[in-house]
DNA sequence: AAGGCAGGCAACCGCACCATG
DNA sequence: GCATGGTGCGGTTGCCTGCCT
């Protein structure tokens, strides 16, 4: 038996929002707030709306400074480093990039940042590859069911995978390059800050605002803004994980990192906007990716040639001979989906 | 001009988490 | 420790719009 529904489904409006109904809501709880009651929240204010209803409306659209649309090159690359890291995590993205929503940056990165940064490429062969590559870890691996290893890959890791290797195949870098927790604090407003604490003096963490790993490290500055639950799942990541700076007095590669911080905004930029950039003296050489070498290497010149190579991604996942910079092994968080299966190859 | 189709986006749904009694 | 209710979140749905044939 399933839990009671919140509101009485039979006796509140549900689609499209009037103006009147905005107006209303709006007014209320620029007045009074939420009261801390979302569900009591409609029948104060006279609204047939169910409370949940009314929070998604206030969130996603009625809030001050809220920002539609018209998504910046650097949120753009926000939003790919991050789900390359953590995945659909849109709550954290969305707290990264003050005034987005996390349903406006999902809904954007659904249909279009996703198709910008993974191309068009024909489904089956895809799922013919991914076929072969699960029947080839359930020969090889540890016995493991093929069915349920074929539910491990998520749609998400696949994506954040194929993103992976996109940017490896392009700029032949290993992926830890792409750690994001580097990029975070570059990109948050308090992050130059803390990136320079990172680099210069890993044991500050004074900053009240930021997480704080079990080494007392400031791995993450929260934004203010960031509901409490948000800073708890963001924790739970880090706790989970070597999401954290390795830092200069632990033996880290900060230095390496701080470098792929730099690069990596040139990277993004380049597979979304299909540039690249030569530093070429004070010049910057824009390119046509698919002129590449690396590119037609990898795609090969024809059409119907599919990103998803061996070169790319077979023959390092069967072969197991991930490179010592291997993405699997160094992302933090994909050994949530691989780690188990990659471990006895 | 009309119908089909695909893309974009707002909103809904169900589950998990958290706080409280 | 358990039950309950509120909230947060991610996935999905369905409507609207513009484009194509």
């Amino acid at each position: 038996m399933g839990r009671a529904p919140c509101c009485d489904k039979a006796n509140v409006k549900k689609g499209p929002w009037s103006a009147e109904e905005d107006a209303k809501l709006k007014a209320y709880i620029e007045e009074h707030g939420t009261g801390g009651n979302w569900i009591a929240l409609p029948h104060k204010i006279g609204l047939k709306r169910c409370g949940k209803s009314c929070r998604l409306r206030w969130l996603n659209y009625l809030r001050p400074n809220i920002k539609h649309g018209g998504f910046t090159e650097e949120e753009d690359q926000i939003i790919c480093s991050l789900f390359i890291s953590i995945g659909s995590r849109w709550s954290i993205i969305a707290a990264q990039l003050p005034g987005r929503t996390d349903n406006d940056i999902k809904n954007y990165w659904n249909t279009k940042l996703k198709k910008k940064l993974l191309g068009k490429r024909k489904e089956s062969s895809r799922s013919h590859r991914l076929h072969l590559i699960n029947q080839s870890l359930h020969e090889e691996g540890d016995g493991m069911n093929h069915d349920t290893h074929s539910e491990a890959l998520s749609a998400s890791a696949l994506e954040r995978m194929q993103l992976h290797m996109q940017l490896q195949g392009l700029w032949n870098v290993p992926l830890s390059f792409y750690n994001p927790p580097a990029l975070w604090p570059k990109y948050h407003p308090l992050g130059d800050r803390v990136f320079q604490t990172q680099l210069t003096d890993a044991s500050v963490a004074t900053d009240e605002t930021a997480i704080v790993d079990s080494a007392q490290q400031v791995v993450f500055p929260v934004n203010p803004d960031t509901p409490k639950s948000i800073g708890a799942n963001m924790q739970r990541e880090l706790d989970c994980s070597a999401l954290g700076f390795q830092s200069p007095s632990s033996g880290g590669t900060l230095s390496v990192q701080a470098c792929a911080a730099a690069g990596v905004q040139t990277d993004l930029h380049s597979l979304l906007y299909c540039k690249t950039t030569t530093s070429v003296g004070d010049e910057e050489e824009h390119q046509p990716l698919a002129d590449l070498d690396c590119y037609k290497e990898i795609y090969g010149d024809k059409e119907s040639s599919i990103w998803w190579t061996t070169t790319g991604f077979e023959e390092k996942s069967l072969m197991g001979s991930w490179d010592s910079g291997s993405a699997l092994q160094s992302d933090p968080m994909i050994p949530d989906y691989y780690a188990p299966q990659y471990e006895d190859l």
